[in-house]
DNA sequence: TTGAAAGCGCTAACAT
DNA sequence: ATGTTAGCGCTTTCAA
């Protein structure tokens, strides 16, 4: 017996790695079968306590860690959550992921991270979900191929679309209440006596852009205003900055912007005040949708709409949490988180506000 | 035949999540040995073309996906990486972690995402690492637990400090130039002739922090200056802004600061300019380290000694390449990222620059 | 080039 | 409460 001990050890130091402790090395140590050991590990499990004293502090002695790859193998679960992303550069979005991967490992999942550039496809990724049996997949991206999600759907594997939507009723998703919040700053641009609007658009096919686009334009228009300017940043800085110089260069220039967000939004502060020397929220209003950091800071002190990113990913972790429960596949969910106006510098304020009363 | 095929489908549409094809799947379909329909994904291994083209065509009709989770456990490499990161809100990391993820996929690994918050230890990612046989960690944060690293390293599982070290020569590092860096600056802002320096500090235990300080102090002493002042900011936004307070109602006003990074810079130029009115770059000099994307905003336009954060994910990923390929247990390497001044408006100018000579 | 067979380290019935 | 056994889906010798 010590023998054959010796030559395995013997291997394995020999290996291409060396080998952490197994449960059956523990099982061996502690003179128990190796299930007993995987019974120590698994809460709720039928076990006295004093093997499972004498299991742990052996396993510690042997350095063993389960091996979780080998459990998800026997599970089907993974316990791993894709999240795919695509702008980092945008705070929202790294506020976003890191109160999202903190939310998942409080919920025992470990998250696994998909950024992709605009011009790649994302068919590499995808695969990855499936091959790696992800539990769920959030995208917080757009550039996703379209076929994606539906593929992961028929794969079983949830999906859920966060601040944004593909149209595809069957896919959950969460989202801010993004006509609402365009709603809210038409009026109080409105409210504050504004008369030419202008609109910076994120991407073209951006679901979130086009609500809050479509809110905005619909407070407007309700209430008497033409359709405002409209130029498109495509949710980057250097985009919203030659959008803002366009908008600002046009005949009529507008005496109050809406950026699609507030990244886009603090581009446009940049560019209305050391390009065109004009005093933000006094000569210009320029207001966001998110409240990122930034937009607290002196710099750019800016009104925005807020989104409750910390609310968003934690219905989103309820979703994970509520597809994973359900073995049957549920049905979809799609949750509105609500947001509010946070009213800075950066747009001139009404006199009176009735804004709230006026925003339905 | 029939019949036990129907009875294992029945089986998986009943069971709690429908599988997936497997390799026996695809194997049964195109009437070879499931051994055969793994040759046909395994790069590289010996397959005649025409087998292999008739696998991947069963393999794409029945939605065939390997199993990376079953690869793992036998091959022994998880092929994930893990990223352990803390402040997601420092553009410096967010911009790393995905240029580190990016860089990644296009070496075929995965990334797995640890963040912490300050109040918890980190041992439970220590364990996901171990647990899930992760092939390398990247450490970017700093508050993971002090026997962390080296109970990776007993675990054969390559740690890379990155943007920092931690006095262990036995791990791994990449770092920018922070003496060097620090030097530059110094030399910098006494070419502009300031008199009376400052220096803001991250987290007193950051390596980082106090590479740059000592850089900066040494060449201060080097040049006949007195010590600077010092205040602490922690890294954070907040910190910066208050440390910045109290550096400004000093009874010696410093006339030049050195904040430890860029992120705590952006908070000193609002605290001077909003709070004490006071104009940046000329009445007070304010540089700091990284060279985020904000810094080149014209609110701030901040010089700064710039870190290659690109070069420096590429020098990640080349170790991590290098551990991976070896089996030995291979030597720490320890990369040190050159990065350049980068002279904007934040810190008056010297009218003459012997900069650079002086810097040695 | 291909197949058969032996695991990788674990979980989960089923016995005892 | 614990042991026995049969896989999970793959890779990798070893034969053919």
């Amino acid at each position: 017996m010590m023998a054959m001990d010796d030559a395995v050890r013997m291997e394995r130091a020999i290996g291409s790695r060396i080998a952490l402790a197994t449960a059956v090395d523990v099982a061996h140590a502690a003179g128990v079968s190796q299930a007993t050991v995987s019974r120590a590990f698994t809460p709720g499990s039928s076990i006295s306590e004093a093997t499972r004293d004498r299991i742990f502090r052996i396993a510690e002695q042997l350095g063993y860690q389960p091996n979780l790859i080998a459990r998800s193998l026997t599970s089907g679960r993974s316990n791993l959550v894709g999240i795919g992303i695509e702008n980092l550069r945008n705070p929202f979005f790294s506020e976003t992921l890191e109160a999202m991967s903190l939310e998942l490992a409080k919920a025992g999942l470990r998250s696994m991270l998909f950024t992709t550039r605009d011009d790649e496809t994302a068919d590499t990724p995808v695969q990855d979900v499936l091959r790696y049996r992800l539990d769920a997949l959030v995208l917080v991206s757009a550039t996703f191929s379209s076929g994606f999600a539906s593929q992961c759907q028929a794969a079983r594997v949830p999906v859920i679309l966060y601040n944004r939507t593909n149209g595809d009723e069957r896919i959950s998703s969460v989202t801010g209440d993004n006509v609402f919040g365009a709603r809210a700053l038409a009026a109080f641009l409105i409210a504050g006596g504004h008369r030419r609007f202008a609109f910076i658009a994120g991407l073209e096919d951006s679901s979130t852009s086009r609500a809050r686009e479509s809110g905005f334009n619909a407070y407007l228009s309700e209430h008497g205003f033409a359709a405002p300017l409209r130029a498109t940043g495509d949710f980057t800085y250097e985009g919203a900055a030659a959008a803002t110089r366009r908008l600002l260069l046009s005949p009529d220039r507008p005496d109050a912007i809406f950026c699609a967000n507030d990244h886009m939004a603090t581009a446009a502060i940049d560019i209305a005040q050391f390009e065109f020397g004009l005093e933000v929220g006094r000569e210009l209003s320029i207001v966001g949708f998110d409240d990122i950091q930034a937009a607290s800071r002196p710099c750019y002190s800016l009104t925005t709409f807020a989104q409750r990113a910390d609310l968003m990913v934690r219905a989103t972790i309820d979703i994970i949490r509520g597809l994973r429960a359900n073995d049957a596949p549920a049905a979809p969910v799609h949750r509105i988180i609500n947001g509010e106006l946070v009213i800075r510098t950066s747009a001139r304020r009404p006199t009176r506000s009735a804004i709230t009363a006026s925003t339905t």
